[in-house]
RNA sequence: GCCCCCGUGGCUCAAUUGGAUAGAGUAUCUGACUUCGAAUCAGAGGGUUGUAGGUUCAAGUCCUACCGGGGGUACCA
C-alpha cells in the first residue's frame, strides 16, 4: 500500500499510548539482558498493556513480568525490578512503579498530556485512527433483508451495527465497501410476487389465490393498488407465471427503493447492492459446482444435488432438487447461492476478508459456508460471521413477534418518523451484540429525552455553547492557548480520556462498536464535571490565558466527541 | 436430543478480550444555580458475578457438569 500506509503508520500508530509503553517495556527488558540485570531469554511478541483502574496504579499498566516468572524461574517481583531503572526515559511518562505482585505502572507525565491537546485539536476528525488494517480491503454484508417487504426494527440492528462497523474499520485504516445482498432468486420473493399478483387481480374483480405462505400485510395491496395503476389489466392477459415472474421484478424494485430511503433516515447507506440472481446468469455457479464435484463435495440422488464436506455434521446439505423448485435449472436453493456469494466476494472481487452481519438465527448456516468456502480452497478465517441476537419488542408490557409473513411487524420508518435517527442508533449500540436486545416501545418513544445519547449530545452543545459565549466576549478561537495552564485534575482527567480514543478505536474495531457509546458517555461526563469545577470563559483580566487554555481543552473536546458520534452514525449539533 | 447466545447491586447493561479494590445508567436518599446551557454536577446506600468443580502466579472472562432464560435445528430463506 506504498507511502501512504508508511505515512499513517508512523504517524498514527504511536497515538495508541499502549503500544509505546509495550514498546518501552521491550527496550528495558532488552537493556536489563544486556547489563545483565535479567539472563537471556526471547521477548514475547507482544507484551500486554492495560489502563490502570485506579489512580494508585498510575495510567496503564502490564503484568508482563507474572508470566516470565515462570520462564525466568523467578519471582515476578524480583523482575519488575530488575526491568524498570533499565525502561528508558521519555518525556510522555513521568514515571515506572513496580507493584506487588509484579506489576509495572506507568504514571503519564501531566505537562505531556496536556501538550496533546493542540495535537488533538489540529488532527480533528484524523484523530484517534489507527492503522491496523494497513488498507487491507474488507466488505461489510449487512441488512440484506428479504426484499418482501419495508424495513423492520430487527433489521435496524443490523443496520446500525454493520454500518458502525464499517465506518469503524474506516478509522482502523481498512478499506471498506458496505454492501446489500438483494435476495432476489429464492421463494420468498416469489410467494410475495404471488401475493401481489392475487391481490392486483382482486382488486379487477379476478380471482388469483392468495399463496399459502404469503404476505397478508397491508403493504402488499397498496402494492398491488399501485401494480393496478402501472400495469392497468395487462398481467392477468399473459401466463401466469410470466405475469409472477414481472410483477415480482416490479415489487422487489418498489421495495428496494423503500428500503433505501428507510435506511437512509437511519442514515444508512451502501456502496454496492448485489442481486442474488445475477449469480445464475453468468455461468458462476455452473463453474464452482464444477469445482466441488471434482474435489468430490458434492453427492447426487434422486436427482437432487448435495453438498458434503467432512466438517459437517450433517450428512450433506441440498444445493439443488427438482422438488423445491419445478425448474431447478433457473435457481437451486439458498446454500448455492451462498456459495457463489463467497466466491465472489473473495476471489472475484478480491477482498481479504468478508465481514457478514447475521441475526443469531442464522448461526446454523455458519458452519456449512465456511465448509463450502475450505472444499473451494479458500481460507475459511477469511469470511467473518458477527451474529447478533435478535431483537425482542414490547409494546404496553407484551411482546410483539415480529415478522413480515405474519404481517405483524413496527417498521422502521415508523420508529424513525416517531423518535429519529439518533436514539434508536445510539440504544441499539449501547450493548454488545451477544445480548439479545429488549425494545420498549412505549419506554422508547416516552422517554427519548432521557437516552443516553442526550446527554452525550447535550456535552456537545453545551460546548458549543459556551463557545459562542466566548467569542462574543471577544476570544477568537483560532489562537491556541498554552496547554501548561490545563493542570486541575477535572482537566487532565478529561485530557487522559480524550487520549484513549486511538485505543478505544482499536478494541471497537474487533467488532465491538457498544464500546464507542460507552467512552462517549465517558467522555461527556468527564467534560460536565470539569465545566462545573472550572470556569472557561473568566472576564477576569488575570484569567485570559487559563480561558483560552480551557477554551482549547473545550474545543478538542468537543471534536472528539463530534467524531465518536459520528463514528456510530449520530449527530453532534450545536444547539438542541 | 444436538448447536449457538445470555445469566453481574431492585431494574437495564459495561468491564480494553486472562490482570490489581467488578464499574456506569436507572430507581431511592442528601446536597449544589445572583457570572459560560441544571437535558448538569457532588455525595450516600446497594455485589459470594446462576450453582458446583477444574485449569494458573492471576478467572466475571477459559474448561467440564448442572440449573434457569432466549434462539436455531425442513428437499424454507
Amino acid at each position: 500500500m506504498g507511502s501512504r500506509s508508511q505515512d499513517q503508520l508512523r504517524l498514527e500508530e504511536p497515538e495508541m499510548i499502549r503500544k509505546q509503553i509495550a514498546d518501552l517495556i521491550r527496550r528495558g527488558l532488552e537493556a536489563a539482558q544486556q547489563a545483565g540485570d535479567l539472563p537471556s531469554f526471547e521477548i514475547p511478541a507482544i507484551i500486554p498493556v492495560t489502563l490502570g483502574r485506579h489512580a494508585a496504579h498510575g495510567d496503564y499498566a502490564s503484568p508482563i513480568c507474572m508470566s516470565l516468572a515462570r520462564v525466568l524461574r523467578r519471582a515476578p517481583l524480583s523482575i519488575a525490578q530488575a526491568v524498570a531503572p533499565h525502561i528508558p526515559a521519555t518525556e510522555m511518562v513521568r514515571q515506572v512503579q513496580v507493584a506487588p505482585p509484579g506489576y509495572l505502572n506507568f504514571a503519564l507525565d501531566e505537562g505531556w498530556m496536556a501538550r496533546q491537546v493542540p495535537r488533538i485539536l489540529e488532527a480533528g476528525e484524523r484523530w484517534g485512527n489507527v492503522n491496523l488494517g494497513h488498507g487491507a480491503r474488507v466488505q461489510v454484508e449487512f441488512v440484506s433483508a428479504n426484499p418482501t417487504g419495508p424495513i423492520t426494527i430487527g433489521s435496524a440492528r443490523n443496520a446500525v451495527l454493520g454500518d458502525s462497523i464499517a465506518a469503524i474499520l474506516e478509522a482502523a485504516g481498512y478499506q471498506v465497501e458496505r454492501e446489500y445482498y438483494v435476495n432476489d432468486a429464492g421463494s420468498k420473493v416469489r410467494h410475495f410476487g404471488e401475493s401481489i399478483l392475487s391481490r392486483y387481480a382482486a382488486h379487477f374483480g379476478a380471482d388469483i389465490p392468495f399463496p399459502e405462505q404469503g404476505y397478508p400485510g397491508q403493504y402488499v395491496t397498496e402494492f398491488a393498488q399501485k401494480a393496478a395503476e402501472t400495469f392497468g389489466r395487462s398481467l392477468l392477459d399473459m401466463p401466469r407465471d410470466a405475469a409472477v415472474r414481472q410483477i415480482t421484478e416490479w415489487g422487489v424494485t418498489q421495495v428496494l427503493a423503500s428500503v433505501r430511503e428507510d435506511l437512509a433516515d437511519l442514515r444508512v447507506h451502501f456502496d454496492t447492492w448485489q442481486h442474488e440472481k445475477d449469480f445464475y446468469t453468468g455461468g458462476l455457479f455452473d463453474e464452482l459446482m464444477d469445482k466441488l464435484r471434482a474435489g468430490g463435495y458434492v453427492v447426487e440422488h434422486d436427482d437432487a444435488v448435495w453438498f458434503r464436506h467432512p466438517a459437517l455434521k450433517k450428512d450433506a446439505v441440498l444445493i439443488r432438487s427438482p422438488r423445491v423448485i419445478p425448474n431447478p435449472a433457473e435457481r437451486p436453493t439458498y446454500l448455492a447461492s451462498d456459495i457463489c456469494y463467497l466466491w465472489d466476494k473473495l476471489v472475484r472481487r478480491g477482498f481479504e476478508r468478508a465481514i457478514y452481519v447475521w441475526g443469531a438465527d442464522h448461526h446454523g448456516d455458519v458452519p456449512r459456508v465456511r465448509a463450502a468456502a475450505q472444499a473451494l480452497g479458500l481460507d475459511p478465517k477469511r469470511l467473518v460471521f458477527l451474529l447478533y441476537q435478535l431483537v425482542t419488542l414490547r409494546r404496553g408490557g407484551q411482546k410483539v413477534r415480529m415478522s413480515k409473513s405474519s404481517g405483524e411487524f413496527v417498521t422502521l420508518r415508523d420508529l424513525v418518523d416517531e423518535i429519529g435517527p439518533d436514539p434508536i442508533r445510539f440504544m441499539l449500540l449501547t450493548r454488545t451484540m451477544d445480548v439479545k436486545f429488549d425494545f420498549d416501545l412505549d419506554l422508547a418513544v416516552e422517554q427519548s429525552d432521557r437516552n443516553p445519547v442526550y446527554y452525550v449530545q447535550y456535552a456537545h452543545t453545551r460546548i458549543a455553547g459556551v463557545l459562542r459565549t466566548a467569542v462574543q466576549r471577544g476570544f477568537d478561537l483560532s489562537q491556541p492557548g498554552d496547554p501548561a495552564l490545563l493542570t486541575h485534575p477535572s482537566e487532565l482527567a478529561l485530557i487522559r480520556r480524550l487520549l484513549t480514543l486511538p485505543e478505544v478505536i482499536a478494541v471497537a474495531a474487533n467488532y465491538a462498536p457498544h464500546h464507542l457509546t460507552t467512552y462517549a458517555g465517558e467522555l461527556a461526563s468527564l467534560f460536565h464535571a470539569f465545566y462545573h469545577e472550572c470556569r472557561i470563559v473568566s472576564d477576569r483580566p488575570e484569567e485570559q490565558e487559563l480561558s483560552r487554555a480551557r477554551l482549547m481543552l473545550s474545543q478538542a473536546t468537543k471534536s472528539v466527541l463530534a467524531r465518536v458520534l459520528h463514528l456510530i452514525g449520530v449527530d453532534a449539533p450545536e444547539r438542541m
